[in-house]
RNA sequence: GGGCCUGUAGCUCAGUUGGUUAGAGCAGAGCGCUCAUAACGCUUUUGUCGCAGGUUCGAGUCCUGCCGGGCCUACCA
């Protein structure tokens, strides 16, 4: 039994997430996640809300509320989305949890015994109306080369040079609009990432199996200009972790916090610290997957995220691991996905263009939009959603291929035989074709599975669904009744005993409607099939079921339509 | 500017190390079935594989240039 230890990308505290973010992390590795468990795979599935940096101290005060109160509410809220799409976490932190806290400060004082830590003057720009120091894309002004004014100070928007916030004429805070700004001279401690370059370089050239998207912006990094460079890692905030060596304090640095992307990862580790303590176990427990001296040796450790973070996995978190001279547990793996937009665009929060999670799952039940949007994954390049797309995939192969499929075998069994199933007959060659092909199929779909080939693993299970309509078509129960109700009850039998099989078999993808399957077949704990001959045995004759209601409702056009003007957005 | 990804049927996409008549699903057309959510099955139409050159006995696949779409470019996270 193979163990697997999965993270998914954390999803930032500051809103409600939309379908792109879902679909780029959360939705995959879920999927990832649902079918090692099946298979047996010891399992530990972990995301976690990323809750430090200035965004999200903005959006408190936005909100009105002190930015702890905010982050706690909207983890909940969060939390309970992902119980909504019903993504499988084994748990789901917070980044500002404790173990974090204790996690980040133990690994920056390692870092520094290894003689990675630099401490650097710079000067940053402070606001005095705001009270704080501003990141650079928190500074507006005119541009010096085009004369835009809202030209920010990481970079004109307009004619796209790259800029210093001094270079920006008549600057001024974003957030508050005062031009009360002033220079100021702070000091903060850098990741020497340049002295890991060569390590790195290694390390990354020996995975030969990862996505180009992935290696590609990894090399990127280690030989744009002058080589890998190093990254400030603390940042003048209030809200963050305060920056310590362990537990001891750090001179100089009183004040300061670490900066979000230097604490979000190994937050992956803090989340299942707090698995750990949230079912009271030791902390060998979390250990053993993080520690190749404390078990984790055999662990494979997939990250899923989108092509965004990529450096920060390929690059910043793996020099903290490596850095640290500790046995940590390095990446085996990481899938990286491209965006998905909407309809024509990009998704939107400040326009309000797209579909937000709260919204998704208030309009329908989160199987039809983990089914369109993993069967669209934006694995090879952006993809998009349209409401037409998915509404077509959602009615043809949730509605037409498979709930009817369950729909016209359990009704037409009740009818004729009553909701048992039926004995008489046996299984001959039309059979037999069937379990060679689902076989078949099925090896392809477990390939994809652990290739991760999420696209190509839904269209074949779509074609094992397809497999059951056209068994059905071919064997014609309906008309054989009539003169052989015998051979009529093999066939009956036999495609019953399809359904606990695609209750099984799509479950990473639609776990409710594989519940439903499973319920009214009245076959729970029905487990991966390891030899189709046998799964499709496994309801025998006299066995009672149930017809499920109507699995999936179909989308109509005119609810299409609704759908589509009422997401447009604003401008 | 630099780097990377991408451009294959009306739409969404597959096409392994270059090898015979380029595939799937959807949409369209025809036929069949009537158990079923007017569902299902079978058959079938459509492609100068972005453009132009080159390498090769042979290129969707490799090389060069150009055109289109996208991402990243280190202080958004």
């Amino acid at each position: 039994m193979a163990r697997i230890l999965i993270t998914s990308a954390l999803p930032y505290i500051n809103g409600i997430k939309h379908l792109g973010n879902l679909v780029g992390s959360q939705l995959p590795s879920d999927v990832y996640a649902r079918f090692n468990r099946a298979l047996g795979n010891e399992v530990m599935y972990i995301c976690a809300t990323d809750e430090h940096g200035t965004p999200a101290e903005l959006a408190a005060t936005k909100a009105g509320k002190p930015v702890d109160e905010f982050c706690a509410e909207m983890h909940e809220v969060q939390a309970n989305l992902a119980h909504g799409f019903r993504l499988s976490f084994d748990h789901f932190g917070r980044s500002s949890s404790k173990h974090n806290h204790r996690l980040t400060q133990h690994l920056a004082g390692k870092l520094n015994e290894a003689g990675l830590i630099a401490e650097l003057s710079e000067k940053q720009v402070y606001s005095n109306a705001d009270g704080r120091y501003l990141p650079d894309r928190y500074i507006e002004g005119i541009c010096p080369a085009c004369g835009y004014d809202g030209a920010r100070g990481d970079q004109c928007e307009n004619c796209t040079k790259q800029l210093e916030p001094t270079d920006l004429l008549e600057p001024r805070s974003a957030i508050s609009g005062s031009t009360d700004l002033e220079v100021r001279e702070t000091k903060h401690l850098y990741l020497r990432q340049s002295q890991l370059r060569d390590r790195l370089q290694d390390w990354i050239d020996s995975k030969t199996d990862w996505p180009i998207l992935t290696t590609s912006i990894a090399k990127k990094w280690l030989n744009d200009g002058d080589g890998l460079r190093d990254r400030g890692i603390t940042r003048d905030l209030d809200w963050g972790i305060p920056v310590q060596k362990g537990d001891q304090p750090w001179p100089g640095m009183e004040g300061k916090v670490f900066y979000v992307w230097f604490d979000a990862p190994i937050e992956y580790i803090g989340a299942t610290a707090e698995w750990a303590e949230a079912h009271g176990y030791e902390d060998s427990a979390w250990e053993r997957w993080w520690r190749t001296d404390k078990g984790a040796d055999d662990v494979r450790y997939v990250q899923f995220m989108g092509k965004d973070n990529v450096p920060f996995h390929t690059l910043s978190f793996p020099s903290t691991m490596m850095g640290s001279n500790e046995p940590w547990k390095l990446v085996d793996y990481i899938k990286s996905f491209n965006y998905l937009n909407y309809d024509g665009g990009q998704f939107s929060t400040s326009k309000g263009r797209g579909v937000f999670m709260n919204e998704a799952l208030d309009i329908l039940p989160s199987d039809y939009w983990r089914w369109w949007l993993l069967s669209h994954v934006p694995e090879s390049s952006d993809s998009e959603f349209t409401w037409d797309s998915f509404q077509q995939g959602v009615n043809k192969d949730l509605a037409d291929v498979l709930g009817n499929f369950v729909s016209r075998i359990t009704k037409f069994c009740r009818s004729k035989f009553g909701e048992e199933i039926p004995a008489g007959g046996e299984y001959g060659p039309a059979e037999q074709a069937v379990i060679t092909e689902i076989g078949k199929r099925l090896a392809a779909y477990e390939q994809h599975m652990q290739d991760i080939e999420i696209r190509k693993a839904a269209a074949e299970l779509r074609a094992i669904w397809a497999a059951g309509n056209e068994y059905l078509q071919a064997a014609a129960p309906w008309s054989l009744f009539k003169t052989d109700p015998d051979a009529a009850a093999a066939i009956v039998r036999f495609a019953l005993n399809l359904i606990p099989l695609y209750a099984v078999l799509s479950e990473p993808f639609i776990p409710d409607a594989s519940d439903t399957m499973l319920n009214a077949m009245n076959a729970q704990g029905t487990v991966w099939p390891k030899d189709v001959t046998a799964a499709l045995e496994t309801l025998q004759a006299g066995h009672a079921f149930s017809v499920p209601d109507v699995m999936f409702a179909k989308i109509s056009d005119d609810a299409r339509d609704e759908m589509q003007a009422r997401f447009a957005g604003r401008g």
